[in-house]
DNA sequence: TACTATATAAAAGTATACAATATTCTCCTA
DNA sequence: TAGGAGAATATTGTATACTTTTATATAGTA
């Protein structure tokens, strides 16, 4: 089963994958929904790591030209998402606990920043505060309802909402291109501590935002990032995404 | 006089901007190509911030179709480096103080994160530190020489060279696009101090590195690159070049 | 049988052509 | 003369067609 079949599935099982996409801003360009499509495809696993895009086919499966679809495979080549050998093709980056080390140090490094730069602005107080307490209560409700897609998403809507106070756009932009990557990652591994326990994590973090302390704000990003994947040995859950996609196919 | 009519120059007067920016690496796609023509012109003010850029024209400048210009428009606004409006226009992206403070604090997170990050790895020792005082040399010829884009190129390896002891890709991946980013502002703006004074300033950052001392050499980077742009309105200038490009082109 | 060379096919890279949208300019009317 | 409606133009967005390169398969030879 090839990885551009699975990612049919993108397009005709779950459409509003497609379609939710683009709901917040104006119709983008077909580029940046296709983009949105493959990150989607890629989180859900009907895209694995190392597995091969061909623009033909993808193109075929979202019902679009090649054009559009190349250029989203250019930006993603650019962000890191996949890698090109010209006229040989392009892969979905294959995940290596040596690149999750790699993203989580960037990302925990931009994170605290941002954290300290919202500080700095004065701008650990109420309404922000409760937006993020809202975010860690809906993480709390998903928690509840086993809801582990829903669980994740309101995740990372807390740490994009943190990044947002920052101010900075820089910052802000290439935290989204990072967020992609682990959204992938996430997608593949399972969590590595019971989401009630991350949802205390999350409550921590944002006392510790609020008492306004940089050092300490560091170390309690640094902590629940850290942890958050490690441990896990991604390889071979790729491996056995990959047997389980192979199995299902021949049925 | 529009963007793309200096960006002839590019093609025209400086064949070499185009041609030696890929000798490094096999012969990559003509999207990468023009990516690099791009940014060199911006660099070179050809194009000026909030400038126009028009596929069409640039394309033919360049001597390619549309294709590989989309994609590296696509690539350089997924970057900040350009802003696209559908069906509107393509902007390099308007350059303004605030952005500046933006790019600076993500720089100097990042190379903050890289030098300590090889300080870890224990790669404060030879032949890292010969390979780096190498380049400071280097930059100390080109003020000699009073070759500005020398030096400032010399400048950016340096930063360079110490990202990549870090060994983190992802980590490098971004600091390739904020440094493309202050390319293009490093080409606008003189520098705010004397070229003997920087190449110290990194005969300084140099020998903290060596001591390995990481809350210094967070200070020394932030210091360093802090003061580098700053204190020169942006605006201003952009706004003497564009009148400078105007009356050439009116003679 | 194994290995190499050649031919065939598949897919990326590129260019051209067409469609949709926005801007600009002109002409008409108040 | 000023303002607006509409046509003309310019430019982006998208699709199709062509070229080049790589990979694969087949056949021929040692």
């Amino acid at each position: 089963m090839s990885a551009t079949d699975r990612l049919q599935l993108i397009a005709a099982s779950t459409p509003e994958v497609f379609s939710t996409a683009f709901v917040k801003l104006q119709p983008r360009t077909l580029a940046h929904q296709v983009i949105d499509a493959l990150v989607a495809g890629a989180a859900e696993g009907l895209i694995l790591p190392g597995d091969r895009i061909i623009e033909t086919e993808l193109a075929l499966q979202l019902g679009v030209s090649r054009v559009p679809v190349r250029e989203a495979l250019r930006v993603l080549e650019s962000q890191g998402v996949v890698v090109n050998e010209p006229y040989k093709g392009i892969r979905l980056t294959p995940v290596t606990p040596e690149r999750i080390d790699w993203l989580i140090e960037v990302r925990v490094a931009l994170e605290t920043t941002a954290a300290n730069r919202a500080i700095a602005r004065g701008l650990n107080i109420e309404p922000h505060l409760g937006s993020l307490g809202a975010i860690v209560e809906d993480m709390q409700d998903k928690a509840a309802r086993n809801d582990v897609f829903g669980f994740a998403t309101a995740d990372t809507n807390f740490h994009r909402a943190l990044c947002a106070l920052a101010g900075n756009t820089v910052l802000t932009d290439m935290w989204e291109m990072l967020a992609r990557q682990m959204t992938i990652i996430f997608g593949l591994s399972t969590l590595g501590k019971p989401m009630s326990a991350i949802v205390e994590e999350h409550r921590r973090m944002l006392e510790v935002f609020r008492s306004g302390d940089p050092v300490d704000m560091a170390r309690e990003i640094n902590d629940h990032i850290d942890v958050q994947i490690h441990k896990v040995d991604i390889e071979k859950i790729v491996a056995q995404r990959r047997s389980q996609a192979d199995q299902a196919a021949s049925l």
